[in-house]
DNA sequence: ATGTGACTCTAAGTCCGTC
DNA sequence: GGACGGACTTAGAGTCACA
């Protein structure tokens, strides 16, 4: 549930930035490939993981973690 | 860097909240020695983590990461 | 530009215990 | 009550070729 919540997350803060996964991946060092993974929940990353996206998304990792927060309350009614 | 700080938030809270590793591991479904690793900064913690920890130290999640950001700039002067 | 399968390697996380 | 170690299992980190 938390790695779904988080893929759809990261994926409308990419779109908002308007970067590409591949972007992305460069500039957090990271691979292509990982972002997509992250995007569709098939991984849960740890919070080095997330503190490496965060730049590019123009996020501080609690905004980003803040917006999980809600996203699962909702996700609970 | 991001786990020691981690780990001093953690233990921090943790105390604040005047529970023991063990009770915080058993509340978390983690294990005991394995809260000791993240207070000692050996290991970094998935956002998985983050949330089974987070209510038992009376925190959101990302309260728990703001004040991880906060210590981060800290040490960085 | 992205999804996906098929990896390998490393770290997350558990369970046993002692000091 | 917590540090620490060994041995372990599982899952994330990280990469590649190809659709």
């Amino acid at each position: 549930m938390l790695e779904k919540i988080f893929g759809q997350v990261l994926k409308n803060l990419r779109e908002n930035t308007g970067v590409t996964q591949e972007i992305l991946a460069l500039n957090s060092e990271l691979d292509r490939t990982y972002i997509s993974l992250l995007e569709r929940g098939l991984r849960t990353p740890t919070i080095a993981t997330l503190f490496k996206m965060a730049p590019t998304l123009k996020k501080m990792p609690s905004e980003i973690i803040a917006i999980v927060e809600q996203k699962l309350n909702e996700d609970r009614v």
